[in-house]
DNA sequence: CGATCTATTGAGCCTATTCAACCGTCGTGG
DNA sequence: CCACGACGGTTGAATAGGCTCAATAGATCG
């Protein structure tokens, strides 16, 4: 293991154990490789279930459709992540999952998987952990939701996304949210206005900042500070600081 | 293989399935069976992961808790769900898993489960099953939270709990909701007064009945009301269709 | 019976939505 | 080239839905 430390307080493997798992995936599977642009559908809702997919480069949006048209974005997928996972038992997907960005996606066959799984234990450990991964992470997301006024939701969303980023590696301190005001408040639970209000209150204390003009570009000072925001924000539900 | 069907949206089979994949574990491994009352901890948030739980009878809440104290509930587990899948991939419980009822929880060694599982391809294929079904319903919960208003978002709580009942081959024309209008409010991120106002706006529309005095006992006339009136709601935040 | 817990209901307030106007950017086409 | 519209974003004013606070009542239990 080369010794690189970017974030110190995410673990440094989280990356490896990513990049050791895309590797075991192409060496003991024939995973079909596919890129993507933005808009594009990885898979579609009603379509029948036969491969999962792992993100490995890109961005990837999950949006389930209700009965009567609405859609929800539930879920963002970045390398290394999993995504159809919530069809195996039904057999069929239950949402739309979509590219944000260009991006190369991989699709394994899951029957297959399975198989490989018999004799490569890490294979199934890795399907496993994401698996628990995500299960996790939404417990969190419904936390947020349950618990957060609207301006820590954005603050804990933007935590969210820095701390995926770290994870993989990647700079921390600036982040490109590929997706619009309406896209992030639909994800949220909140409208594109307030998700603006928001986002420019916590610029307006510095604990953001927009880079350009165009200002999906957010360059977070110190992530730290996302975090006490959001903690002070969940202590008192309705304190207002000047 | 023996002949299995799945249904796409309600399935009969359900509760026969469950059945099925509790004998399995039964016969192929050394499930640790525990009686458990209203209150006790299945297991505790921060606790060694070893084990998977299996509901056998009763009713279970999971519990997250934030860094600050505070309790949020994120999932509700009824006979022949799992327990404990979203601490696989950290190696220690982030939740606590509360009886909410008298019953009778299962737990067998992940370890154990997994090698069982290479000889028996129907255990990994239930473990599967019961993580994706999770993840799924997951993202209902998410959508419910983000778009639905409180009345719709309680009826929506009980056309879940009661389509759990009727899938586990219960009554679910009269449902007991073993959970105080604070819990129930907590789970659907609103306050108890609202939990309550919404549930004596449905009664007065005669979607639902109060049995008894203490108001926990729900009767349902036809759970498609129920549907219906979230449908409605979802549909138009403000608008106005005949 | 008093003490405690749970549930219901009302009144006022506050947060987030709705509605609206405005600005900047980007393509497109006259 | 500029006019134009479409789109994404910001911001303000007014509204409403849900929260807070408070009072009341039933239920349970020692």
């Amino acid at each position: 293991m080369t010794g690189e430390r970017i974030h110190p307080s995410c673990d440094e493997s989280f990356g490896q154990r990513i990049a050791q798992t895309l590797q075991l995936l192409q060496a003991s599977l024939p995973v079909q490789r596919r890129m993507v642009h933005a808009g594009d559908k990885i898979y579609r809702v009603g379509q029948e279930f036969g491969s999962l997919h792992v993100v490995s480069t890109g961005m990837v949006k999950v949006v389930n459709l209700s009965a009567d048209g609405r859609e929800q974005v539930v879920a963002l997928h970045f390398r290394g992540d999993w995504l159809g996972l919530e069809a195996i038992a039904t057999g069929s997907y239950a949402c739309d999952a979509v590219a944000m960005d260009t991006g190369e996606v991989w699709s394994v066959p899951y029957a297959q998987l399975l198989t490989a799984a018999l004799s490569q234990p890490q294979l199934l450990r890795a399907l496993h952990d994401a698996m628990s991964r995500q299960l996790a992470r939404d417990h969190d997301s419904l936390q947020s939701l349950c618990a957060l006024p609207t301006d820590a939701r954005v603050a804990s969303f933007l935590h969210y996304w820095a701390d995926a980023m770290a994870k993989r590696g990647l700079r921390t301190d600036q982040i490109s949210l590929h997706m619009t005001r309406a896209e992030i408040g639909n994800y949220l639970g909140m409208t594109l206005e307030s998700v603006s209000r928001a986002l420019s209150r916590l610029a307006r204390c510095d604990i953001i900042r927009f880079l350009e003009k165009g200002r999906r570009e957010i360059h977070i000072p110190r992530v730290e500070a996302l975090d006490s925001f959001v903690r002070q924000a969940a202590a008192l539900p309705a304190a207002i600081s000047d």
